[in-house]
DNA sequence: GCCAACGTTGGC
DNA sequence: GCCAACGTTGGC
């Protein structure tokens, strides 16, 4: 029997399509890019300490006129440093980091694994109680980087058909 | 574009 | 260490 800290992560990433969609994630080689610009500490920790090379996730677009989750991800590297946070050309500049010459944010690598036959709204997912204890529908909530709940993860996943990448 | 919710900053 | 001011997020 698997010890609970070897059982695969869901995970919900928020990102706002007009900066960065799904589509820009699948157009990188090997659908493969690094999920920078992470500023918040609670993401971050989620992000360093509690995430594992294999981890699913969902890529959920945000700020546009319907919110939705369009896609799936993997997680395949390990936390590592967050350089751009150094950069002060890069939209994420932190000085704070710059100052000690030390990120104090973290990176890993990401990719696409699987589109959503139709995306699932924010509001369709609204109206299914299975949902209530999903992070996302939680008052208040704007964690870019979210825990989602196998048993929602898999309820999700039943509400459309996810046509794998090739 | 508005604004509620929430996080961070910095003076004291 | 408190908390007012400020900045950001993100649905609507």
């Amino acid at each position: 029997m698997a010890k609970p800290q070897d059982a695969v992560r869901y995970w919900l990433f928020k990102t706002e399509p007009d900066a960065f969609s799904f589509d820009d994630l699948i157009a990188c080689p090997g659908h493969t890019d690094t999920w920078d610009g992470i500023r918040n500490y609670q993401a971050r920790n989620f992000m360093r300490d509690d995430m594992a090379v294999g981890d699913q996730v969902f890529i959920y677009h945000s700020r546009i006129k319907e919110p939705a989750i369009v896609g799936t991800a993997e997680i395949t590297s390990d936390a590592r440093p967050d350089e751009t946070a150094l950069d002060a050309d890069e939209k994420y500049f932190d000085p704070k980091s710059a100052e000690k010459g030390e990120s104090r944010w973290v990176l890993r690598d990401v990719t696409a694994r699987g589109r959503l036959a139709s995306p699932v709204t924010l509001s369709s997912l609204r109206n299914h109680p299975e949902l209530a204890e999903l992070p996302l529908l939680q008052k208040g909530q704007r964690l870019s980087i979210q825990p989602v709940p196998p048993v929602c993860w898999q309820y999700i996943l039943g509400l459309t058909e996810l046509r794998p990448l090739s």
